[in-house]
DNA sequence: AAAAAAGTTAGGGTTAACCAAATATCTTTT
DNA sequence: AAAAGATATTTGGTTAACCCTAACTTTTTT
């Protein structure tokens, strides 16, 4: 079963608020952050659970499964690696390259990702300097497991 | 009343097979090179033509309208800026090139085109050689204001 | 003018995202 | 510890985008 794109954006908010920053995710909360009602946060994590991208315990919060972590790093390697091209290349402002990757991100594939890790010679941070991480798949990257 | 993603596709596929090629467009041809029933694809056509999109007479064919005209200008340029970038920057096939643009060029805003644009000193032809039109919005470029 | 081919309509189906209102479960606060 | 308040979930919808089959209509061919 594979994610859709709203889906995709749970899990790389959710690794950012968790993972990054330490940020404790609540229910309602994530709705604020995506504008929805918190009933609309509650049916995406039961999707997400039914899916095992995360381990979600009703009124007590969710947490990223081994899965869900990967697929989140994956969306965000994605994301940050257009970030790069996009404001290395064609000097885009990092505010516009977030805003264009945010639309894309989902629909780069790896293989074009890795092309452009190899073409930055595997940069480890993108232009607003988050964690770029590494992909087996990619020639020459970095490959820090995972977890 | 914006485009989905199919209609698009509709519209530059119509463009490029219409306008391009010379071809003639029937319903069960597209249904053909869209994999979907012919019912699907008139479906569509009523869609486009409530759009003002294509000019529909039922059994008679479809013709794009100016706007319907100026659409698959706008998607087919993004669509070309994009294989361009992929194969001069990160040295993709001009094949793969093609299948990335398709999945990302619906989701590419005109600035990002513009940037690609001008990156590449406003470029007329895509790797495969096939015109790229000139936008209003990118400055330096040729504008051949359309039709 | 039939038969064949092409196109359309009618009537459905699925899936993804949403929402409001009612209900259930924490968590505070008194 | 009970009531009040905050948070979360369930229930029962809606809408939009696609897609389909089967029946029917129109055009084209023979």
């Amino acid at each position: 079963m594979d994610i859709t794109r709203k889906e995709g954006e749970y899990l790389a908010l959710v690794y950012r608020k968790q993972i990054e920053n330490g940020e404790r995710i609540t229910t309602t909360g994530l709705a604020r952050s995506l504008n929805v009602t918190p009933a609309t946060v509650t049916e995406s994590f039961q999707k997400l659970a039914a899916k095992d991208l995360i381990e979600y315990r009703p009124y007590h919060g969710i947490k990223l499964t081994k899965t869900g972590n990967t697929e989140a790093e994956k969306l965000l390697r994605r994301h940050r690696l257009l970030e790069t091209l996009f404001v290395k290349m064609l000097k885009l402002t990092p505010k516009a390259a977030c805003n264009e990757a945010a639309r894309m991100d989902y629909y780069c594939s790896d293989e074009l990702a890795n092309h452009i890790c190899g073409t930055y010679y595997h940069p480890i941070r993108c232009p607003c300097d988050k964690q770029i991480f590494g992909e087996r798949s990619c020639i020459g990257c970095a490959q820090e497991g995972g977890s």
